[in-house]
RNA sequence: GGCCCCAUCGUCUAGUGGCCCAGGACGCCGCCCUUUCAAGGCGGUAGCACGGGUUCGAAUCCCGUUGGGGCUACCA
């Protein structure tokens, strides 16, 4: 590819926090596995904040005690880490809005939540979930709209205390104010919600948990968050937390303003459904652990509901950063394709400097039980010499095991595949390894042309054989497979009496 | 059911009223190169969902239809 050469040249960005006007977030919830739309929600946001020169937050939204985990939390730390995407606030890096993880935040929403009712704006409702289920399907199958109904909306106290003293706890509602709600999306332009459309919602528990709508909008406006770039998922909340900051500027929590927002397309997975958090496509880790560059993982990511235009799509993040531009955000969703992911990581892997790349084949190749650490100097040397076979027919890091591992294993623990064998390897075979065996034996060099001006003297001239049929055979005693690097240089690297020894193997 | 969002090759997209009988990329298919597999080079396949408008002119604007997706929780 063309392009390859200037994926890596540097670009100048603005400088952070040279524009306090944009703040942005990522606000991940800590439960299951990072994911792939998740990365791009992620890349998107941090990408508008480094062409802005605008502040990057990282938050932690871990308010449900029952999904969370720390482990998640962990995941998600070392996904960005490994990602290279930076923030400027968040765990770890500090920020004047902190802390960043909702959990050691819960004082700050009892607060809210607390004035919030005292100024009027949410109530509290005592309805049980088994009315609520049951009124919600007579609303439904009246044909009415089935959201909450105003039940407890307007209580008198004598009501309240009569529901208190039957030990009913209450969760907190807000009291939407009835007016259709409208807001000028940054990717889909004006959006509106008639008021019946969008009922009074809850805002925290009845045990006192506050949920994801009292927090998001409370931390983004405390933490003076100026554009929420978010998924498609979250459109139909958007409604209920323009209203709600309306209130959180009356109670003091918000300075005034409401946040743009913008909501990203889905990401979705095979056939036509979202990709789903089940799905092993859908796992970050799955594109670690089969070594896809978190470069080339990125790149593609960044062609899911954004394109740099030029026909150009092979760019590093700081390139996307410095071209990125929401009006470039495409409305429509995306379905993530492995396969032109893989050929952008293939891209990259070829694109990366010689000693990078050997530095990253020989991390998953410790990684993958192929070499232990400390990896021995040979090894090392070896590798170092094998890279540049592989790294032009590699798409992904992974690759290296069965490409490199012939010269890294010890011979008694090489084995040949055995599909390979059967096919390359029967009794027509021998008398072919047997000439190649001897025409190396007899060498008295070991450098790769030496190697192969005697293999074809041997095999193509001396026996007659097509180069395929001949080198094939011999390609498959070597490196054990029929798919290897280029066969004189493997040789080369192999050593003299390893590729004997091979061959002899092949024979008996 | 109600509401909302979306609609260009198989997939991701360029296209913001004339530059488009629609460009690029991945995939797929040929050919070249070649010790395998790749890479690289060359060529090919394939698309504006449909119907109405608006306009001298529409992939582009408007309306409708159809199709797809999402939401409809004391999840996020």
């Amino acid at each position: 590819m063309s392009e390859t050469i200037d994926v890596l040249a540097p670009v100048d960005l603005p400088a952070r926090h040279s524009n306090p006007e944009i703040r942005v977030r990522f606000c991940p919830s800590p439960t299951g596995n990072p994911h792939v739309g998740m990365v791009r929600t992620a890349l998107f946001n941090w990408a508008y904040a480094r062409h802005t020169g605008g502040t990057f937050v990282f938050r932690i939204e871990d308010t449900d005690s029952a999904r969370d985990s720390e482990e998640s939390y962990e995941a998600l730390l070392s996904a960005l880490s490994w990602l290279d995407l930076d923030w400027d606030e968040g765990p770890g890096a500090g920020g004047e809005y902190g802390p960043y993880r909702q959990s050691d935040r819960l004082e700050i929403y009892a607060d809210a939540a607390r004035d919030l009712l005292a100024a009027g704006r949410a109530y509290e409702c005592f309805c049980t979930p088994e009315e609520l289920e049951v009124r919600r399907e007579l609303a439904r199958k009246e044909g009415r709209t089935p959201g909450y109904d105003g039940h407890c909306r307007d209580l008198s106290v004598e009501q309240v205390a009569a529901h208190r003293a039957e030990g009913r706890k209450p969760a907190l509602r807000f009291r939407m104010p009835g007016v259709p709600l409208t807001w000028d999306d940054l990717v889909r332009g004006p959006v509106t919600f008639a008021p019946e459309h969008v009922p009074d919602f809850v805002l925290v528990r009845g045990n006192g948990e506050p949920l994801y709508t009292l927090v998001n909008p409370v931390d983004d406006a405390l933490m003076r968050i100026t554009h929420v770039l978010r998924g498609e998922d979250l459109l139909s909340s958007t409604p209920r937390q323009i209203a709600l900051y309306d209130a959180l500027a009356q109670i003091g929590v918000s300075d005034g303003t409401t946040p743009r927002f913008g909501h990203l397309p889905y990401v979705m997975g095979e056939g036509n459904k979202k990709l789903s958090k089940r799905d092993p496509q859908s796992s970050l880790n799955h594109y670690r652990d089969e070594g896809y560059l978190p470069e080339g993982l990125l790149n593609y990511l960044g062609l899911l509901g954004w394109s740099m235009g030029e026909d150009r799509e092979f760019f590093s993040k700081e390139q996307m950063a410095a071209a990125f531009s929401l009006d470039r955000v495409s409305a429509n969703p995306a379905r993530f394709d492995l396969k032109k992911c893989t050929a952008i990581n293939g891209d990259w892997i070829r694109a990366l400097p010689a000693e990078e790349f050997a530095r990253r084949v020989q991390q998953v190749l410790v990684d993958r039980g192929v070499l232990t650490e400390p990896v021995a100097d040979a090894d090392a040397e070896t590798l170092r010499a094998a890279c540049p076979l592989v790294q032009e027919r590699m798409e992904t890091l992974g690759q290296a095991v069965g490409m490199l591992g012939f010269l890294l294993t010890a011979e008694d623990a090489f084995s040949v595949d055995p599909d390979d064998a059967a096919r390359m390897l029967g009794p027509d075979a021998a008398p072919v390894l047997q000439a190649g065996r001897s025409a190396l034996a007899g060498l008295d060099g070991w450098t790769s042309p030496e190697i192969e001006s005697a293999l074809r003297s041997a095999l193509i001239e001396g026996l007659g054989l097509k180069p395929k049929v001949a080198f094939g055979a011999l390609r498959v005693a070597i490196t054990g497979r029929r798919v290897s690097p280029p066969l004189f240089e493997s040789i080369e690297l192999l050593g003299r009496d390893r590729t004997l020894a091979r061959i002899d193997a092949a024979l008996v």
